[in-house]
DNA sequence: TAACAGAACTCGTCATAACAAGTTGTGCCA
DNA sequence: TGGCACAACTTGTTATGACGAGTTCTGTTA
């Protein structure tokens, strides 16, 4: 392996090719590249990929080396293959795993996805006895109520409704909401810590209107999300995410922390 | 592979054997054989497995084989590797798929767990205002409590507070509850049709009488699903499940249905 | 007796090769 | 023109082999 030489190869994006003197694995080096072109839509959904011996022929390797690029990929779910037929990129379902508490953004940027959302509405409401319960406050009291819909590389993947005691929502809402995460802005422009947030999930069914902002069919299964989110022990943001249940998925892992 | 001659393997438990003349892939054979032992406690947790080399010879089959195998335990989490030193049986992290609603004992059984519960209480209560509110009556009212620990493969694993219409639970305290799953008895013997379960999942802290009946330590993490059973409309079953957050995790995936 | 070097072990990576099993395309014949 | 056989493609399985990188063991020397 010391003595690789460099290998370009053909493709639709510059950049991609695999450097053979490179201590990273070659099979890692062609995965990476491959979920590139998935991830960026080089392929599209389902379209059927290169196959084992274009691959190659492209890179320069061994069968082994490719199929064990192609088994990972497929062990994350971004491809299936079809014996005899070919390999074929998976509609990729995307999910954030919720070990660590994350806004949606900077959860779903590391894997190549780009997401932004469009402010449905904000506005001070009365707490409902949910929401009331949450804050430790009357239902009745004000809060801030934001409401958004969040896309997934341009797809409406979720809508979140989020609550807020009302003088940091006022500010909120002079914020940029639709490219940036409401959790950094928080934190590096209120200069709030955040700390931890009580999760809980369930599926849901959509109703009318939630179907129609998520381009979902109602009754379709949601996957949904209460979350509240504190700063040590000041409960800050309290929210409803409602995902596409066919599009989303949360990874639950417990660890001793 | 037609021409496969049969080979067999020294071990712990007879059958374990695998077969060249099977349609069965070898590296699944392999991997079956290997599973078994681990599940069934021939290798215990964290013990070193017997090393590739090692395994060819009493296997009668190629590296490449024996790795596909591992590979698939590996991916299972049921083993770790570490390069130059070996392969190791992981603590095996018990997992019930919430894609089906069901019972501890018959979620666990066909994976090869060994499942039963302790009896802790059971006695008829006053309906909390969380307990009332998924039944639709008024705190207060009376509930049937019935309270366990549940233990997997003779480790104490989760406790069980489950709350049932008082005339239900008294008949059912009449029954096995050690042995048999709760769901099992009211569709069998008491011919309730289970249709859904209403499912919350959040990680908690243990608490002192938590903790002592799991067997961790205070403030340990716990996964907390709280599951409302019903039969058609009617709300038969709330419980909260507490289980040891080292040691047992749902995998929940959203499906159209 | 301790330290170090080298051997012998481990898993990880990659190559070449062959055949099985499934799918698709093509050419030929009735 | 349709059906069938066969070729050519696909992925799946399995083999042999070699070397890299990490860990452990053993023997020798100071």
């Amino acid at each position: 392996m010391s003595s690789r030489k460099q290998i370009a190869v053909v493709s639709k994006t510059s950049g991609d090719a695999i450097d053979a003197v490179s201590p990273v694995p070659l099979h890692t080096q062609i995965r990476e590249v491959l979920r590139r072109r998935i991830l960026d839509g080089s392929y599209a959904p389902h379209s059927q990929m290169p196959s084992e011996s274009q691959m190659m022929e492209a890179f320069g390797v061994s069968r082994i080396t490719i199929r064990q690029a192609l088994g990972d990929l497929q062990k994350e779910g971004l491809i299936f293959k079809v014996m005899g037929k070919g390999s074929f990129v998976a509609k990729p379902k995307a999910f954030q795993s919720l070990s660590r508490l994350q806004g949606f953004g900077e959860a779903m940027a590391p894997s190549g996805y780009e997401t932004y959302s469009m402010l449905l509405s904000a506005r001070q409401v009365e707490a409902s006895q949910v929401v009331a319960a949450r804050f430790g406050i009357r239902p009745g009291d004000a809060v801030f109520e934001i409401q958004r819909l969040r896309y997934l590389n341009r797809e409406p993947i979720s809508v979140d409704v989020s609550y807020f005691p009302p003088a940091i929502g006022e500010r909120l809402v002079q914020e940029d909401l639709a490219t940036r995460d409401i959790f950094v802005i928080l934190e590096n422009d209120f200069g709030h810590d955040l700390t931890h947030a009580d999760l809980q999930i369930e599926a849901i069914s959509a109703d009318e209107s939630l179907a129609r902002h998520l381009g979902t069919d109602e009754g379709a299964p949601l996957l949904r999300m209460e979350r509240m989110t504190y700063a040590g022990e000041q409960p800050l943001d309290f929210e409803f995410l409602y995902y596409r249940g066919d599009a989303f998925q949360y990874r639950l892992r417990i660890e001793r922390s």
